[in-house]
DNA sequence: TTGCCTTGAGAACGACCGTTCTCTATCATA
DNA sequence: TATGATAGAGAACGGTCGTTCTCAAGGCAA
């Protein structure tokens, strides 16, 4: 038997694929399981219902996208230059084969109606991702509302890159924020 | 018997409000007919199936949206001033009790996976908004890059005042396009 | 009034989905 | 080897949903 651990990832990830290119409602619990390769009993053993198995999957996302955030912006040594970096990392990540959107957009447009935990996972992760921003603003001795407003360029680019299909949108939210760095700190 | 188009247009406006509030896959076309108060045979002669009434709400939702946009920026008369009365537009929407975002994104995030239809329609209405931007920036004599970074901008408004409920966040996109516009236009 | 067509109300149907249950095979232990 | 617990495969169950069908009621022409 496999390790519950190592099950437990698979049924995650696999889920997560599923979801993210699929939307959760149009993915059965069975389809997880041929994707996953652990029994249907095995899955309800590790996780009691597909609501479940979603808020896992929105936390397997939520350590992604941390993971992602913390390598694009190591090599920036200024506030400003972490700033910067995070549009960077988007850029790279609406080049990836198989982008669909911020999932975490998707599934708040999805499940919002039926699940109150999935929306208040999803505005828990938009609020940690202004405060990193307001962190920085403040870093970097900029006002307040620049970091709704940097916060603000990034969501519509994650928008703008999944519905229109348009990777440019992280390099233009990237040089609005140039804008309105250089704006507000001169 | 009430006459076709009345019908459809209550079948059409009581789908929207459900659909918008709830999603489109959490809505039964019982509930359609119970809200719309005709009857599931008269629906199912109006639309031949529930994508057909789903892409009806659609283009419901833009026409509305054009003549939202079409009254709010009526009252300017520089194109630098209708641009920023799209964010007013947008500030009194989010205020609006029961706004849930914008309805095109949810669509996409919900359906994308299942209805290329709706995927396409989708990305038509965000298409033609890039271009009503994109024509006011022109004519303020702005850079091209400028009218990606205003449409940029509203999209994250629309999502972040959706999922955080904050609907300063149009204020706050219509400081930043005032900065762009500002350093563009110098 | 009589017969016909249409309509509304809702039952019915077939498909699908989340969840549970059954049954068989496997494996560890004595 | 015998035994008992466990896991996997997939059938089964209850519910829901989109769609269609039935049937009784009502309006209209002759």
């Amino acid at each position: 038997m496999i390790d519950a651990t190592v099950a437990r990832n698979q049924v995650v990830e696999a889920a997560d694929r599923l979801f993210y290119a699929q939307g959760v409602q149009a993915v059965g619990m069975d389809a997880v399981r041929a994707a996953a390769g652990v029994s249907l009993k095995r899955i309800y053993a590790l996780f009691p219902s597909k609501d479940a198995l979603v808020a896992a999957v929105l936390e397997h996302r939520r350590a992604q996208w941390n993971a992602g955030i913390a390598a694009g912006t190591a090599g920036a040594d200024t506030a400003r230059g972490k700033i910067l970096a995070v549009f960077d990392f988007l850029d790279g990540w609406f080049r990836e084969p198989g982008f669909n959107g911020c999932a975490f957009i998707n599934a708040y447009g999805e499940l919002h109606g039926g699940s109150p935990a999935v929306a208040r996972t999803v505005r828990e992760q938009k609020d940690a991702f202004q405060r990193y921003i307001a962190d920085l603003v403040r870093e970097a001795g900029g006002p307040e509302i620049l970091a709704a407003q940097i916060a603000i360029l990034a969501e519509g680019a994650q928008t703008t890159a999944a519905i229109a299909g348009t990777p440019d949108a992280a390099a233009q939210a990237r040089a609005a924020a140039e804008v309105l760095l250089d704006a507000a700190l001169a």
